[in-house]
DNA sequence: GTCTATAATTTGATAGAC
DNA sequence: GTCTATCAAATTATAGAC
């Protein structure tokens, strides 16, 4: 189901991304867009004819990364879940640490209700495939706890740790967040 | 210190307050903010010259409301510790079910590297502020603890459990946060 | 796939009358 | 303080040639 791009499509979602993640839905132009990548806007019509068609393949194409770097939810132990754990705190990190930039649903989440709706239903689904694939890891390596919960919680605090960060130029805020929930899981799962 | 405005420009600072918690600061025209409040798009300029003052304008007022309402964070025992970081929680908890959105600084700091930089400095002051009052709560009445970190990480968890549920449509992912934050509060604290 | 050309609209902003 | 009038620039988007 995964749609493929050409070479010069992906870098125009590569450029948009970037844009997005900056300053939102609205930071995005189609004139910049083009000169970025080296066309005209015209041709950036061409591959994606509306804003919210290239907003969805934004958002579409970023969500699947995210769900292929996460890899199998499913754990044997308590152990395994913290492996797998991390592995979500990572994807949030590498975010942050790569491109100082908050993650693309952190934005566009915070803008759901101003979305061209077909955008903010991919959002919506990106949401929901993060927290099942957490809720996953935990109830199959620790069936006794309220994953559910602790899925909500950590992709809350990781996410609020991000917009911290970048609002202030210090990191520092998701290294307490990342300390703190690792802590507090070790504590939760049993 | 605090800047006065007349009826007119206050309702101006309303709506632009508005629409930058709903899509961010594009989300806001000078055109939108006449029509909504009843006068031409010169009138607007006529109060806020240029958007980065209405930016800086927005952001002022919103973070001397945000302090007001906190009041006097010293607290002289643990009780009266958990009573101000209930009225933190609370600032969020009113921001989000009182308008179905995010707060005006958790849209604004994700976008801190887009927006003007006077107006990144008034967002970021507000980070500052607020941490600082949680941190003089924490520490004056529970000096043993490490106030700089639980003052961040509860800060992060609101916020972005505030995104989620804007982005979900579900604040059921605030109720975790508020409830999981206040058990992980009185376990903090001694 | 990319271009030129262009349309229709919106944007931030200013000058000057009342 | 608000208005009319206007501007230059930027925006999304389309038609049609190559």
């Amino acid at each position: 189901m995964t749609k493929t791009y050409s070479p010069k499509a992906q870098e125009i979602l590569d450029a948009a991304e970037r844009h997005m993640r900056s300053g939102g839905f609205d930071a995005v132009s189609f004139r910049d867009l083009a000169t970025e990548v080296g066309v005209k806007s015209a041709s950036v019509h061409y591959h994606f004819p509306q804003k919210a068609d290239l907003g969805e393949a934004v958002v579409s194409r970023y969500t699947e990364k995210i769900l292929e770097s996460l890899g199998e939810p499913e754990a044997t132990s308590i152990y395994e879940v913290r492996q797998r754990l991390d592995r979500l705190i990572g994807i949030y990190r590498t975010a942050l640490y790569g491109d100082d930039k908050v993650c693309l649903c952190c934005m566009l989440g915070s803008e759901a209700s101003y979305l061209p709706e077909p955008v903010a239903a991919k959002v919506l689904s990106f949401f929901m495939q993060v927290k099942g694939w957490t809720e996953t890891a935990i109830s199959s390596g620790a069936p006794s706890v309220d994953a559910s919960a602790i899925a909500s919680f950590m992709i809350s605090s990781l996410q609020g740790a991000m917009t911290q960060a970048v609002a202030t130029s210090d990191k520092s805020h998701f290294e307490i967040a990342e300390q703190t929930l690792k802590l507090w899981v070790s504590n939760t799962l049993k």
